[in-house]
RNA sequence: GGUCCCAUCGUCUAGUGGUUAGGACGCUGGCCUCUCACGCCGGAAACCGGGGUUCAAGUCCCCGUGGGACUACCA
């Protein structure tokens, strides 16, 4: 036996690892690395209709892409089904589960009878004094007690009582002879040691049979944590309908991994008035005291400001590998040093990654494609000359960057008497094509002296050609 | 229907008997400014209702109401 805490995260793999699957990943994972603890991962794939490997490859990348290290597994529930069976067998044997021969028809036809009667659906127990043999297509039954009360002791919730008479004799083995999921639960925390079982809140219901189970097998009760759901904006169960649930569809849509672990964190834990927690910082922090007892509703809004900010302060570098896979077909072949100029333009105005590489266009283009609302618009006969002037002096300036090309445009537009104002948006869409960018200086020591020298000369190419256009 | 859980701004939350009920997202007014963002300053916005307990209740108790979960040979 060994004394240090243990939680685990026992996923099934029926799809994606979801929103809230990854919270109570995350909650176990911060449990066990703040007090030191280990972290099992299992996957529970009993049900042989609904399990596939690619679901379950894909939770381990979600997990993976988190930074939800575990240190022990994964094991795969449906290996262990021999452990599972000599459990049922010993149960038998004391007498503390049965056969049971009713059909799935014949129970849901009593269950639907008894609630048209207003009756409590639950088993009957036809079979539970019959002493029946094993025979195809029966079930395993454990056979609960009738009378006294089960205390769940919540960690988040504080205590929680039952009535036995309330719950069910519920089918541990079913007719397939693989283990149900409130059965196999209980055999695999209790032989994994699981000393914390930190899961959703839709389980506290199954507690009580769980620890009447512990109890007949003669296993330690773990102790249990439940945290509330996260719901949807209408406060149901978060669901498809609600918009992207899968923690990788984050991933594609361009959210960095400590935005959604930090956003997810939020969701039913806090730290005083924090918003912003680093994942080592939260391991330091977290502690299930301070998680609340209320759902919580899933707010894209804030999860994007989140993404924003740890776009913001990235390391480029960090970001110049998130980015790689991201940028269109015309980045190809420019070198890092560039792609990181690029980014860091980017950087302070983009929400995803995606959008920034979607705003990233007018740096790699060949020939600049102008909005022809703001061309039309900006790129005006009045504004030729300067442009032309500026075209001519411009690859003189040194150094070309940020602050070189700022007092050049400054000492620029003294001596011509004008406004900034008044070539601004001209300049931008000579290089950007848009009314929309980075600042112009930013823009122009990212592009080089020689590219902006053409952008600027293609522009004022482009309004003598409108101009004479417009002549004839 | 039964069982169980939950209840502070629209949303996430702080609050642990005495606060002008705080912060954040979003919304919004302004400043900054070459555009857009960022940033900064300001604003609107909440204790579900009713009874208790107490000198004092968002905080404790009860009852309502509302919401959620479970009620499978799913997990």
């Amino acid at each position: 036996m060994t004394s240090t805490l243990r939680t685990r995260f026992a996923p099934s793999p029926t799809g994606y690892l979801h929103i809230g699957g990854a919270r109570t990943a995350l909650f176990n994972w911060l449990f066990a690395r703040h007090t030191g603890g280990r972290f099992v991962l299992r996957i529970e794939d009993t049900d042989q209709e609904r399990s596939t490997e690619a679901s379950t490859k894909a939770i381990l990348d979600a997990m993976a892409w988190m930074g939800l290290t575990w240190d022990e597994g994964p094991f795969f529930q449906a290996e262990r089904v021999g452990l599972h069976r000599n459990m049922v067998l010993k149960l038998i044997e004391e007498g503390k589960a049965y056969y049971c021969t009713c059909t799935p028809e014949a129970l849901e036809n009593k269950r639907k009878k008894a609630l048209a009667e207003g009756r409590k659906p639950k088993y009957d127990g036809t079979c539970r004094n019959k002493n029946l043999k094993k025979t195809p297509g029966s079930v395993v039954r454990f056979r609960g007690a009738e009378t006294g009360v089960t205390i769940v002791e919540d960690l988040v919730k504080g205590n929680i009582s039952f009535n036995n008479e309330e719950l069910d004799d519920l089918i541990i083995e079913r007719a397939d002879g693989y283990p149900t999921y409130n059965f196999a639960v209980v055999i695999d925390d209790a032989m994994m040691n699981i000393t914390h079982v930190i899961r959703g809140d839709d389980h506290v219901n199954n507690t009580p049979r769980q620890i009447l189970m512990y109890q007949a097998l003669g296993f330690d009760v773990p102790k249990f944590a439940h945290v509330p759901m996260i719901l949807g904006s209408d406060k149901t169960r978060l669901s498809k309908r609600h918009g992207a649930t899968s923690v990788m569809a984050y991933k594609d849509m361009g959210y960095l991994p400590d935005a959604l672990v930090n956003y997810l964190v939020r969701l039913g834990w806090s730290h005083g008035d924090q918003e912003i927690f680093s994942l080592p910082e939260l391991v330091d922090l977290f502690t299930l005291d301070a998680v609340g007892k209320s759902p919580a509703v899933f707010n894209p809004e804030k999860l994007l400001w989140l993404n924003a900010h740890y776009i913001k302060e990235a390391d480029t570098r960090r970001l110049l590998e998130e980015m790689k896979p991201l940028w269109p077909a015309e980045a190809k072949g420019r070198d890092d040093d560039f792609m990181q100029k690029v980014i860091a333009d980017l950087q302070p105005r983009a929400k995803t990654l995606v959008e920034m590489a979607s705003a990233a266009g007018f740096y790699f283009a060949d020939d600049v494609l102008y909005d022809p609302e703001a061309a039309g618009k900006f790129l005006t006969a009045d504004v030729a000359d300067h442009l032309k002037a500026l075209a001519a002096s411009i690859e003189s300036v040194e150094p070309f960057n940020k602050e070189g090309i700022e007092s050049f445009l400054k000492d620029f537009i003294e001596k011509r008497g004008i406004k900034f104002k008044a070539v601004a948006q001209p300049l931008r869409i000579a290089l950007t094509g848009k009314t929309v960018s980075p600042g112009i200086d930013e823009v122009m020591a990212t592009l080089g002296s020689k590219c902006v020298r053409e952008r600027i000369l293609k522009a004022v190419a482009w309004i003598e050609m409108s101009a004479s256009t417009n002549a004839s």
